[in-house]
RNA sequence: GGGCGGUUAGCUCAGUUGGUAGAGCAGUUGGCUUACAUUCAACAGGCCGUAGGUUCGAGCCCUGCACCGCCCACCA
């Protein structure tokens, strides 16, 4: 057979990802007689295209499935897609706005059009992008979050949360992103340290203006809606002051000094101004002391008409001029410097507005309290372990999810309120649009504006995906599902909800472990990110290296968070080439038709020189170990055995011995099946070229996918061999060493003699073949160590207890000996010319500095040379 | 404020029952040996952050400290 002496990725990927897709290869149904094994894809967003973090998360679980699907178990991979909805809705926006145009001028039908044009389209570019990576999803199953079955699923949970009172309507304080105007979950505000500052302002008393209490905030437009001035009801500094009236200032409304313990007498003057519509613990006063709630902001966080004079400024400019006012007023104390976290919508990095509006949430202690038990009693296992308190910690401290979205592209949240009825008793929570209100009967009822959360429907992502309830078949066999891997950002949005839908509605625990895996940065630490214009596109990477080196280079650098640069995935392209061109050596020597499976089977060890037996130990090793790590999700390890196994042992060892003898039969046929078994082993790392090279196999048939996990056969480790072949290797490379040390090529034949104990001559003997063959030796002869006789001069190296030496003659060593002292000689000027420069130098102090440094950097080599020369003088001299 | 992770060769990192420090890349030297220059051979390079402790023995276990990074929290 005549193959390139490059493996070509682009074509057999193309080749072997249609194969697969084409065969149905990676479907799956429901069978009795076989484990299932189920994962869910995390369901990347439908906003844009393959990241990094998509490429890793994948690769990984691909390792797991096509290995579990080896191992014979029935393995259903479950793909699908999310609608992201504040994501995909913010991107549509923008594709509009380059029409000139918002959401509100189309109108929410023909918004929605447009959001289900763009989901056709990324919908299937993402799916079309996993299928290159060589994802083996049961692609015949493909999801999406606003599929018919899937969203009729999502409102029928809303409307059981709703009949056991878990979801409830009210208002709060919320995180408010301005610019995508909706309310977020607090996980939805990231929660960044901000330099800011600390203003610090005097309210006057009505009774005393010339008296005040000082006051700070870090908004200071807020004040604007203040209501009250709370203070510790101990603190003896305000003590009698409580129940006493302020002016606020520019508002010049009255307001109150109340006494409540949520006050900390020692942060700032111990006084604080309460703003209930604008902060939830002063809404929380707000509450607690009848307080009235000044709603001072737009939702697009314009001041509103409650602001006087400063309506219709931007919030930040408002902050400006509202400092600026005070400051004219005398009211202005001071202003500090203030490190503090301020919370950034996780879409769009707006800074979020703490805003009091009406929302829907769902009550989470309920949900959290089984989902506590159910890890604290390790039936759901993070791994690495560490993330099991993280989580813990979070659904211990859990608050209620705001879960209404003010957006259109989602679900719509199952609520109609009857405009008949009165304001608290005209809701109607349903799975179907009802036809009248069931009190009044009113018909003229008008559905909520808002649609869920989408980590709502994604939290019934491992059920919801298998027709659940209805598909009761699928759902036993499938469900639980056995592991998920995310990443760490993900525990709270995803993780954790699912195992709370999974108790919830299912009873059941949605997956046994979950694999929590680094994030991919580049190589200065920064997070990956287009805005930032450091990201790797995976796919320009498969076109350039190859999706095998993509994910083997990936994984090899999955320990923790990977730091990434391009240069990274050179390893998995030279080791994918590297098993091409092991191939390519094989078939040329072994004939086309040749049956060598059966063979194998037949060879007895006798039949066998030692290089084979060797070389079949060290893969049944390899595979023990391979197999071990896999199962403990130890990816990078497993790939680290394979890596060293393949290039380390069986090309540099074994096929080099092997070479000149792959015309007999009997090494065919080893090298052959340890190569064909090797494919099997790497074929979850490195899907494509294992199944091109496999196919160009003698008597190969079908695809590698659902074939098996090699078979570990433990009475063929030979601990024994491996140890002689180790020993036999270090020879080798202490011969090489000579070799080099005396100037001779490697090529070129050499008489070496080995003085060894008596016990070890058996040992030279039986590898002397193999010995003379890869060291290049002409003569090898043995003494041992009672009678050795090591002339004066030879060159001498020391294996373990063999020493190994060759003569060398006087006039080589005279000759050398004076070659280097020559070097040593003219060393020694030149360091005595750069010490001389630098001295002139610093006596002038004129040289430019790079000139010193480079002077300095000079005299610190040539020092360490000759240093090592006078080393080797010695050497010579005590000889 | 609480919690977690890291600190090992110039760079990126391995190092799971505590037993004489490893890989890849970069570097130096030498090879076009018809499988592979996406290669082969050889070399060099580490008080394993710091101070103590446990132990016959610590990169690994315990304690303190320093620096870096991440997460959580109602830090007006």
């Amino acid at each position: 057979m005549d193959l390139s002496n490059r493996y070509n990725s682009k074509e057999s990927e193309e080749k072997w990802g249609r194969f697969w897709e084409e065969n149905h290869l990676f479907h799956t149904e429901v069978n009795p007689d076989k484990e299932p094994f189920t994962v869910v894809i995390p369901p990347p967003n439908i906003t844009g295209i393959l990241h990094m973090g998509h490429a890793l998360n994948n690769t990984l679980q691909d390792i797991l499935v096509r290995y579990k699907r080896m191992k014979g178990l029935e393995t259903l991979w479950m793909a699908g897609t999310d609608h992201a909805g504040i994501a995909t809705q913010n991107v549509v926006e923008k594709q509009i706005a380059r029409e000139g145009k918002k959401r509100q001028d189309l109108g929410r039908e023909e918004f929605l059009k447009r959001l289900w044009a763009w989901q056709k389209q990324y919908g299937d570019t993402i799916i079309h992008q996993l299928k290159k990576l060589g994802s083996s999803c049961d692609w015949d199953r493909t999801r999406f979050t606003m599929d018919e079955h899937y969203s009729q699923v999502v409102t029928s949970v809303f409307v059981q949360l709703y009949e056991k009172k878990m979801i409830y309507r009210g208002q709060h304080i919320i995180n408010w992103c301005p610019r995508c105007q909706t309310a977020l979950s607090d996980e939805e505000a990231e929660h960044k340290e901000v330099k800011g500052a600390l203003y610090h302002f005097r309210y006057p008393f009505k009774d005393d203006p010339a008296k005040y209490v000082t006051v700070a905030t870090t908004r200071p437009e807020t004040m604007l809606g203040d209501t009250a001035v709370a203070v510790h009801p101990k603190d003896k500094r305000y003590k009698k002051l409580i129940g006493k009236i302020l002016i606020l200032p520019l508002m010049n409304r009255e307001i109150k000094i109340i006494a409540d313990e949520y006050v900390d007498p020692k942060f700032g003057s111990g006084a604080v101004k309460v703003t209930p519509a604008h902060d939830p613990n002063d809404f929380e006063i707000g509450k607690r002391h009848d307080l009235e709630f000044i709603n001072i902001m737009h939702p697009d966080a314009r001041l509103n008409e409650k602001a006087g004079r400063f309506a219709g400024m931007d919030r930040f400019t408002a902050r400006k001029e509202v400092v600026n006012a005070l400051k004219e007023l005398g009211a202005l104390d001071r202003i500090e410097d203030h490190l503090h976290s301020v919370g950034h919508c996780y879409r769009c990095h707006t800074v979020v507005e703490p805003y009091l509006s009406k929302q829907w949430f769902v009550k989470m202690k309920p949900l959290a309290k089984p989902a506590i038990e159910v890890v604290k009693k390790k039936k759901i296992k993070f791994y690495p372990a560490r993330w099991t308190k993280v989580y813990l910690n979070w659904m211990e401290n859990i608050r209620d999810w705001c879960i209404s979205r003010q957006i259109w592209w989602g679900h719509r949240i199952p609520v109609w309120y009857c405009p008949v009825c009165p304001e608290d008793k005209n809701v109607i929570v349903a799975n179907m649009t009802p036809q009248e209100c069931p009190r009044c009967h009113s018909k003229k009822l008008i559905q909520d504006e808002d649609v869920l959360d989408t980590w709502f429907s994604s939290w019934l992502w491992p059920f919801a995906t298998l027709y659940w309830p209805q598909n009761k078949k699928d759902v036993e066999y499938f469900y639980p599902t056995s592991v998920l891997f995310t990443a760490s950002e993900i525990i709270f949005f995803w993780v954790a909800r699912m195992i709370m839908a999974g108790l919830e509605f299912t009873g059941k625990i949605p997956f046994s472990d979950v694999y929590i895996h680094g994030t991919v940065r580049d190589d200065k630490g920064q997070k990956m990110s287009k805005s930032l214009g450091n990201a790797l596109d995976p796919l320009e990477i498969i076109n350039e290296y190859g999706a095998d080196a993509l994910r083997f280079s990936l994984i090899m650098n999955s320990g923790q968070d990977l730091f990434i640069s391009k240069d990274k995935f050179e390893i998995g392209r030279n080791f994918a080439n590297k098993i091409w061109n092991a191939t390519r050596l094989i078939l040329k020597n072994v004939p086309d038709n040749m049956d060598f499976q059966k063979q194998f089977a037949k060879l007895k060890p006798k039949d066998l020189d030692r290089e084979s037996c060797w070389i079949i130990s060290r893969f049944h090793s390899t595979l023990a170990a391979v197999s071990r790590a896999i199962e403990q999700y130890r990816f990078s390890e497993a790939e680290t055995l394979i890596y060293e196994f393949f290039w380390g042992n069986y090309c540099d060892w074994y096929l080099e011995m092997s070479k000149d003898k792959l015309a007999q039969e009997t090494t065919q046929v080893v090298a052959l099946s340890v190569l064909e078994q090797s494919l099997k082993m790497m074929h979850p790392f490195m899907p494509f070229v294992t199944e091109e090279i496999a196919s160009k196999l003698p008597g190969h048939q079908g695809s590698l996918v659902r074939q098996s996990w090699p078979n570990l056969k433990k009475r063929l480790i030979d601990r024994e061999i491996e140890t002689q072949m180790q020993r036999l290797i270090e020879i080798i490379v202490a011969v090489r060493n000579l070799r080099k040390e005396l100037n001779i090529a490697l090529m070129e034949q050499i008489d070496i003699t080995f003085s060894v104990d008596k016990e070890d001559i058996a040992f030279i003997e039986d590898y002397s073949p193999v010995l003379k063959k890869i060291a290049k030796i002409n003569h090898l002869s043995c003494t041992t160590k009672d009678q050795e006789s090591i002339p004066p001069l030879a060159k001498i190296a020391v294996v373990g207890t063999i020493k190994c030496f060759i003569p060398v003659c006087v006039e080589d060593i005279q000759k050398e000996k004076e070659k280097i002292e020559i070097q040593y000689q003219q060393k020694l000027a030149a360091l005595e010319r750069v010490k001389a420069r630098l001295q002139n130098a610093d006596f002038l102090q004129k040289a430019p500095a790079p000139v010193v440094e480079k002077d300095k950097l000079t005299q610190e080599t040539l020092e360490r040379e000759i240093e090592e020369l006078k080393r080797t003088i010695d050497r010579f001299s005590s000889r």
